[in-house]
Formats: C-alpha cells, sequence, structure tokens
DNA sequence: CCCCTTATCTGAACAATGTATAGATATTAG
DNA sequence: CTAATATCTATACATTGTTCAGATAAGGGG
C-alpha cells in the first residue's frame, strides 16, 4: 500500500483528469493548434488509446478544457473584484474598471487560452450546456453597472445601452490586441473612451 | 499552341496563385484548422512538394490566405458605403451604420475567413508589412466619423473618443457573434447603444 | 536548330498524428 | 474464489507536413 499514488500501475486512477490538465498545460504552453493527443497520453504515461475511453476525439477534449477555462476566468475576475470593497461612488467605477482590466490581463496573460475558448472548439452554438459558465462574468458586469447606477455615476437611461456596449468594447479591445492588430497600450485609451461615452468620466 | 492553357503540362504556369486560391477556397470551405497542404495539391493536380517552391510550411500559405482576406473584407466595405451617397446628416449617419455593418455580414457570411485573419497565423506583430491592409478600413471609418462631426451629427469632443471605440465594438461584436458567444440578434442592439452612447442618436 | 543552364515539378521516403479494433490486465461484485 | 466489467495496451492504418534526390520543361547563347 503505497503512501501516494504510484504512477507505474495498470490503472491511472483518475486518467479523465489528468488527461484535461495536461491537455490544459499543453495548451498553455504551445497553443491549441499543436496540441497532440498522443503527446497527452505519453507525458501521463499512458497509451496513446486510452484517451478514448474519455473523449471521443482531440476535438471534444479541447472543448472540455476551452470551456473550463471561462471558469477560471470568471475566478480570476471575482478574485481582483473581491480586492476593491466600499459602497461608494469611487468603489463602483474601480470595481467596473477592474472587471475590464482582469478580462483583459488575464487574455494577455494566457493568449492561447483566450485562442481556444474563442475557436471552432467552443463553439456555444452547439453547447449549450456551457452558456451558465460564460454568463457568469457577465452577472457580475450588471452588478457592476447596477452599482453604478445606485451610486449616481451612471444615468439610468444610458445604463440600458452599457450592457451589451461594456461587454463588447472588453472582449473586442482584447481580441485584437491577443491578435496583435491593436498595440497593448491602446487598451487604457478604449476603456477611457468608454467611459466617457457612458458618462461615467468626464 | 493550345487556346486555354492546358493543366496536364509538367509546369503549372502560375502555381503560386493557384496554391493562394485554392487553400482560400478549402478554406472557406472547412476552416483554415483543416486545411491540408496535400489537399491543395492534389485539387490542383499538382504534387505534394511543389508546393514547398513557393511557401516554406503550411503556416506561411494559411498567413498569405489570411491577409489577403483584410483587403477582401475592405473591398466589400467600400463596396457597400459607395451605395450610400451624398453630405447629409442622415448619409453620414447611414454609411457610418454601413461600415459596421459590412464588417459584421461579411464576417458572419464567411466565420472561417475571419477566423483565420485573427487566428496565430496572422499575427500582425510578426508581419509589420500587413499593417496597412489591415488599416484600410480603419481610414474608412476615420472619413465616416469627420462625415458625422461635419454634418452636425457628433460632437467634437466626443470626436476623439469614438475611433478606437467604434472599431472595437464593432469587432468585438462580430467576434462574439461568430464564435457563439452572442446571437446574431444582438448586433443591431449593440451598435444602437454605441450610437446612443456618442450621442448620434437619441 | 541544338545544347546547356536554370527554374520548376515529381517520386519516394520519413516521422508524427488521429483514430479504430482486438486483446490484455486490473478491479469489483456475487 | 470466480466471473463480469472497467480500464488500459498493442498493433495497425490512413493522413498529414516535410525533406531531398532526381526528372522534366523553359529559356538563352552558339
Amino acid at each position: 500500500m503505497p503512501l501516494v499514488k504510484v504512477r507505474d500501475q495498470y490503472h491511472h486512477g483518475d486518467l479523465e483528469s489528468a488527461l484535461i490538465a495536461t491537455a490544459r498545460k499543453l495548451t498553455k504552453r504551445n497553443g491549441f493548434e499543436n496540441l497532440s493527443l498522443r503527446k497527452v497520453a505519453e507525458d501521463i504515461g499512458v497509451s496513446p488509446s486510452a484517451t478514448y475511453h474519455y473523449f471521443p476525439d482531440r476535438d471534444s477534449l479541447l472543448a472540455t478544457v476551452g470551456f473550463s477555462l471561462f471558469d477560471e476566468l470568471a475566478d480570476y475576475q471575482e478574485h481582483q473584484l473581491a480586492k476593491i470593497t466600499g459602497a461608494t461612488a469611487k468603489a463602483a467605477k474601480d470595481r467596473f474598471r477592474a472587471l475590464g482590466n482582469s478580462y483583459f490581463e488575464w487574455a494577455v496573460k494566457e493568449p492561447h487560452f483566450f485562442n481556444l475558448m474563442f475557436s471552432e472548439y467552443c463553439l456555444l452554438a452547439t453547447d449549450p450546456d456551457h452558456k451558465r459558465e460564460a454568463t457568469r462574468a457577465y452577472k457580475n458586469l450588471i452588478k457592476c453597472l447596477d452599482e453604478l447606477v445606485s451610486t449616481g455615476s451612471l444615468d439610468e437611461n444610458m445604463r440600458k445601452h452599457s450592457e451589451l456596449l461594456s461587454w463588447t468594447v472588453v472582449h473586442g479591445a482584447t481580441s485584437l490586441i491577443v491578435s496583435g492588430h491593436l498595440e497593448s497600450e491602446d487598451y487604457k485609451k478604449i476603456l477611457d473612451d468608454l467611459e466617457y461615452a457612458l458618462g461615467i468620466r468626464k
């Protein structure tokens, strides 16, 4: 009876989790385009075909990894949000900014993750089960905007136009920067522009 | 001397163009992830290795196709823009809208193209030569915004905040819809929101 | 017109990949 | 302890990107 689970046994124990974790690790390093099922299996110390007991094909493993990243991103966002407390107008504005910043920072830190999440492998159309994870971040945005209204920083009429707009701006700026079509420095200006247009900043 | 160029000869004549055109065709059909160099060669009727006289590898062929698509998109946008003439405020507003709509429509019509353009294969960072093509659409946007100002539809102060913001909103909405994270119907509302925030519409 | 240089393409080969199938091995239930 | 089941391996195959030596055509100078 080994204290630590020995890795040389025929049965792995939790191969499914190991597959996801290793695929995540290799995707982080080399990008999802270069993820090889055989390398994943080799890294774990298992034969190439063992994969097929848990995932029908490479695409579905990538999809599983990709969808799980939406939760990771939301975790990171909520962790950043939690740093800013208080019910003042300034705190509400800071939280709004932190929400966008954390999305952007996370994507820049892990561009391969971001690319996978919005690639063909994670099409929500074919997999409506995962809409919940994606909307977790969206719910945080709604809360932020309502706080801006209640602290008098955001006009009620503008509030109706701010939801999809903020979402889209942050994602769009992030996407363009990660793909090299805008400079990193542009991000701050874009959020300034957004806040100006929304009337949050003068 | 054949009237029409015979396709059974040893030398193709313009293999480079044929490679790009065929790669474009297959990417349009199956997505860039599934583009096979061998299928491209087979489709043209040439051996797999012939490719390597014009492109060092698969990536560079995909990059060439991808960058050329920015020109195609700009062509389409300009074609749509040209339909709307006049120097009135309404015409300026219509052109602004047409600029965003054409970007969106083109991407939805050719999602595989859009995905390639903003994939790892078309990173502008590594290929600054192609920045010009990408900025062609941007110049059209600048012109549109200046027209909005000159026709009194856009405030001068807001003008300074409208450039990157509009760009980002249109790209972000398109990206989210193409990747299935927003519904197609959301696009119109998002542009309404943008115009409201910019003060173009009340 | 012929020959020789050069550009262009082929053929064959290799390693890596995704995936299918049959069988081996461990785990578990009775 | 044994039979049934879950889990994994071994082997095989087709497809892929890529390399390289050699075949074929095109073009230029005599």
